[in-house]
DNA sequence: TCCATTGTCAAGCAGTTCCTTGAATATGAG
DNA sequence: CTCATATTCAAGGAACTGCTTGACAATGGA
């Protein structure tokens, strides 16, 4: 009687199917492809360039991409000799932010991670969304961006100077010195925007890290510009 | 100088950072421990329960439980003898339905597996959450829960009542003939409200299925009841 | 106390993943 | 056409994963 069979559904096919479901989690769960899917969140970028992003052979690069296409987390799109990699769609972006909350939330020995490779954050000060709205409509900032001028241009806070952290300690002369300055960068677990405070503290210059980097404040549907 | 060894970041500890973001998806990169994480956003079940639940053997499956506990996915609890298993919170919840989103989505081969485990579905009417509140109101329709009755008493949409799918043929007369029927389950990959609704014609009875189920329900905040 | 039930752990094998090296392919410039 | 650049593919070895079996630990009841 076909009515009791599907009582118990298939267990080969279920299998399948959640093992389909788990195909996605086996991609991003690799250390150098959730880099990759995190410089990703800023926008396209091309094999070699992520290659010198994540310190990775080319070819290994080019693998880790291979697997994160097949899984259909990235689409690439070719313009002469290069092949530019993105991010599949913006669920995908939401997906990677759940699972580094997740992450971030469930496991202690992240917080120890992040403190190794963040660094003693404590002494920063830091801005939220809101108060930076604020903040820019009182003209009372001067914004920055410090990531690469390929993800300042690939989007940014409207407003924002695209100022990339290596550059910053010869253009600090660039910002008008009454308003404080608000830097920014990739996310919460980027170390550039602390960086740039640190580099304009050296300077004598007031500053504060935005909480959160472009992909959050895109994400809020706050003011951008590419 | 300080400033210019912080810029690059320790390429080691970041390895380590995002190694342990890619922990969760690790854990949640096997089918049978996606299928567990299904399972539980239903509501917590001990561990033999869940051996049945996804055709194992209690030791393989006290070890993936071990391995999502450990990626924080999951906590237990103890009564007696028995040892519960839940989600770590509704923020998991989330990040599975987003996989599964994710790759229903964007990889091809998802339909084929899905279409292979659910059957046809096409002859099985509809209703949407939205209808479905407005007909609650109504009382246009009954609401039957055809999950098992743990899985209901942890939490079920309110009004409804629990008829196990095994048990929905012989208990048809319970219910009145002059509405429709509406069968919910686990959610849009569970077979139960599919088996329901065919099971409900062959008995020739007016039924529909709820598109998404419990998790869905609750994840949007409409009235549950325990 | 001893026993039954439930869950966890350890060893071991088959299969898979990750990174390296070196070769092959695709595009555009000259 | 030939060459340089950018990317992908293939082979191979070390390390890890998933499942089974059988032993061990924790709890509550008689």
């Amino acid at each position: 009687m076909s009515v009791s069979v599907a009582f118990m559904g298939d267990r080969a096919a279920k299998n399948a199917l959640f093992d389909g479901f788990s195909e996605v989690a086996k991609a991003l769960g690799n250390g150098r492809r959730a880099e990759l899917v995190d410089v990703l969140a800023q926008g396209e970028r091309s094999v070699d360039d992520l290659a010198t992003e994540i310190s990775q052979s080319v070819a290994n690069t080019s693998f880790h991409l291979r697997t994160l296409a097949q899984s259909g987390l990235v689409a690439t799109r070719r313009e002469g000799t290069r092949v530019y990699y993105r991010l599949a769609s913006d669920r995908v972006r939401e997906l990677w932010a759940a699972m580094r909350d997740v992450a971030a939330t469930h496991t202690a020995e992240l917080d120890v991670l992040a403190a190794a490779y963040l660094g003693d954050r404590s002494q920063l000060e830091t801005i939220d969304q809101d108060e930076l709205t604020q903040r820019i409509d009182d003209g009372s900032v001067v914004v920055i961006d410090v990531r690469n001028s390929t993800e300042y241009a690939a989007g940014h806070i409207t407003g924002a100077l695209s100022i990339p952290i290596e550059e910053l300690a010869q253009r600090v002369d660039e910002l008008a010195d009454d308003v404080e300055i608000v830097a920014y960068c990739r996310g919460p677990y980027c170390v550039f925007a602390d960086d740039a405070v640190r580099v304009l503290a050296d300077h004598d210059r007031s500053a504060l890290r935005l909480l959160g980097g472009f992909p959050e404040w895109q994400a809020d549907d706050r003011p951008t510009s590419t």
